[in-house]
DNA sequence: GTAATAAAAGATAAAAATATCCTTAATTAA
DNA sequence: TTAATTAAGGATATTTTTATCTTTTATTAC
């Protein structure tokens, strides 16, 4: 559904909100151990996300490292899609033409336009903090072997 | 949602199914001209969609081109996705986890599960023939400009 | 201050997806 | 049989995605 990229953001991102804290910040190394992605490549992306304090926050020296505020973790999980700028990979048409709408839609359209908004809504209505309390309460995991 | 090939061989498939008989084929050029898909790389996935006469068929020479089967017609849209490979991303945890099971889920996957029979569905129930009556009675186009 | 730590930033590298071109094989018509 | 036509096949090129490595900057502790 989404790129690797965009997978290793979402996973990172859960993990930061689950286990750490503006006093406990996590590194990158606990970080790509954890959710079982390339360390430097992992860097990238928690760049991404840390840029102008959109989703994550971080702190570098001695004792630095990764966290997420309160207020981020009410944040839906499509703001993490949106940074990764795959929010808009929900709204294309599936058969990839520029122009599908109403007016002149694909053959495709009337039917997929019937599910979209529960693909969008999945991402919408779950929050960051959501997903960590379901990891937290060992209901789910975000580790991948 | 898919990857550009497979956006092109939708279009291809769903124009061949249209526009095309065994008594009158299109060539490459034709179908690359109205899907506005690159020509040489279009070869290239007609040529997967024509191997081992899986969806589409084909004649070289003088009067040659592509066209698809009465018979071929009634397969359903995800039989494209399968021969493109691209079916399995309808299966994919949306986390890209390598295991994710009721038994060992990731966070989206209780949601996401409520969903994707839906999209599944969507490929599934809609045959290639159904879209391109579509576009023949002029309620939807494959074309990209 | 200096040394140590950890993220940011920049430069490359490798792999995969997308795209083009040239040659070959099959078919038709003259 | 020769020439023309059209897809198949193979080699190569370009772009994007994924990944790694090195240097710089910020912060902390001493």
């Amino acid at each position: 559904m989404f790129s690797k990229t965009t997978e290793y953001a979402l996973r990172a991102v859960i993990y930061i909100a689950q286990k750490g804290t503006e006093e406990n910040k996590l590194g990158l190394a606990d970080i790509a151990k954890a959710i079982h992605s390339p360390r430097s490549f992992t860097a990238k992306i928690l760049q991404q996300l840390t840029a102008g304090g959109k989703i994550i926050s971080s702190v570098r020296g001695p004792g630095g490292g990764f966290y997420i505020s309160a207020k981020a973790k009410k944040l839906p999980v499509r703001s993490v899609l949106s940074v990764m700028g795959e929010d808009v990979k929900l709204e294309k048409c599936v058969l990839g033409l520029k122009h599908c709408s109403e007016e002149k839609p694909c053959p495709m359209h009337a039917s997929y336009k019937l599910i979209k908004p529960l693909i969008i809504d999945l991402f919408e209505s779950k929050t960051i903090e959501m997903l960590a309390n379901e990891v937290s309460a060992g209901k789910s995991n975000i580790g991948n072997l």
